[in-house]
DNA sequence: AAGTGGTCTAGACCACGAA
DNA sequence: TCGTGGTCTAGACCACTTA
């Protein structure tokens, strides 16, 4: 057994019976779930193990907590997926794509002082770096570069080919998970290069995605995704006052 | 009196307590926060009171609470102004330019199938639009139209030019409040008319931003921002896995 | 005024991490 | 094993919304 016998806090019992009542409409859309007191009731549970099941089913958008009136089922269509950047192949395969790496290469490499800065190294430190052209229905579509911190990865570079996800792989190998991330969008012209890897005219406008990934707010790594913007687009869900 | 005397609940207190004790501090990046028994005691409260403030904390980048050896305080300069695309305004006057509206219009209109799909309202229905060329330092920089949904904000058409931000507009005359937002992030060439308006050569990149914004998992409205790709970049902050 | 969620307590026992 | 945070209870009182 792997990680099977865990014993599940009752609030997640709350949680997810309740989740269950509503997605099978028992509480209907609109509808107003039952006070407190009576879900108290219901699971034989006190009222903080109901509220804290509540706090995560509103924290994901299934409901609306209104002291003084209740507690209303929303419509959670539209604020599915919250929270997150919808990453590359799952956007293109929505579309229709199929996705692959054309191929992919990892050495140790200088990189620019921005970056450098923005991973919390000193100057002229190495690290290591992935570089990899993306097919889509085997037409290229983006060059993706990673800038790893060489320290919390040792031995990477004999794994060339052995991963498809990098941050699967980062937690599965090395038990590095990504807490968040810092994107930065921009666009611009093709140059010869990219217009060459991309099979595109020189001066097509290419999207670029510069990302730095924290784990416990320490940097691991940053990436550059240069993508044929004709071919896609990026989609934020954000929840929280803007 | 607009809204002073207001009971401060006493998790606040020690929340605002204890990120002020990590401000200045007392407890130092990497060091570690007493133990939540102590922290009952220094403060006179109960240790549900001392969780509540300190998952606060925590969700916002202050601490890292870790079972069995204890609460770390974190360096926070990484995990700033978390889940969400930073403002217009706000990116450009980080780097030093005068933001303001060359002009403003307001009328009715009937956009486009997909903009009344994603409000959810019937084909050809009338949606107030807005329509404002935003200028960074006197250059013309953007073009920002909005479509909101007419019902929910009556009598705007006669607001032309009395509100900077459209948000605390909504908010403070018509008490919406924005819960969430999906964006989506496309890069293309300009047309002549886009050329002429952001006075760009034709076929410069430019980045368009096409957000709905939400309100208790209603859509509000849509927006389509086309921007001078050369001047402007989206920057997202995101917490959570990816 | 009635009914809802919001805050808070004091104490108990469980589960994980490091020594 | 010991010390930390994680879960949970039963009951109390406060504050907001609606009518």
């Amino acid at each position: 057994m792997k990680s099977a016998n865990k014993r599940i806090p009752s609030y997640m019992k709350v949680y997810n019976q309740i989740k269950d009542l509503i997605l099978n409409e028992t509480y209907p859309i609109g509808s107003f779930v039952p006070r407190e007191p009576d879900l108290c009731n219901m699971f034989d549970v006190s009222r903080t193990t109901v509220r804290k099941a509540m706090a995560l089913l509103e924290q994901e958008g299934f409901v609306n907590i209104q002291q003084g009136s209740g507690t209303e089922v929303l419509d959670r269509k539209t604020t599915q997926k919250l929270n997150r950047v919808t990453s590359f192949s799952e956007t293109l395969e929505a579309k229709g794509y199929t996705v692959q790496s054309k191929s992919m290469h990892i050495d140790m490499f200088i990189p620019s002082n921005n970056i450098l800065n923005d991973l919390n190294l000193p100057s002229e430190n190495q690290v290591v770096r992935i570089q990899r052209i993306q097919l889509a229905n085997n037409q290229p579509i983006a060059i993706i570069t990673n800038y790893i911190i060489p320290d919390l990865v040792p031995g990477i570079l004999s794994d060339t080919g052995t991963f498809v996800s990098l941050y699967k792989h980062l937690e599965s190998k090395y038990g590095i998970k990504i807490t968040a991330a810092r994107d930065t969008i921009r666009a611009r012209s093709a140059d010869f290069l990219e217009s060459e890897l991309l099979e595109l005219p020189i001066g097509s406008p290419l999207l670029i995605d510069y990302r730095i990934t924290y784990s416990l707010s320490k940097p691991i790594e940053a990436v550059v995704m240069i993508v044929d913007a004709s071919k896609y687009e990026f989609s934020i869900s954000l929840s929280g006052r803007p």
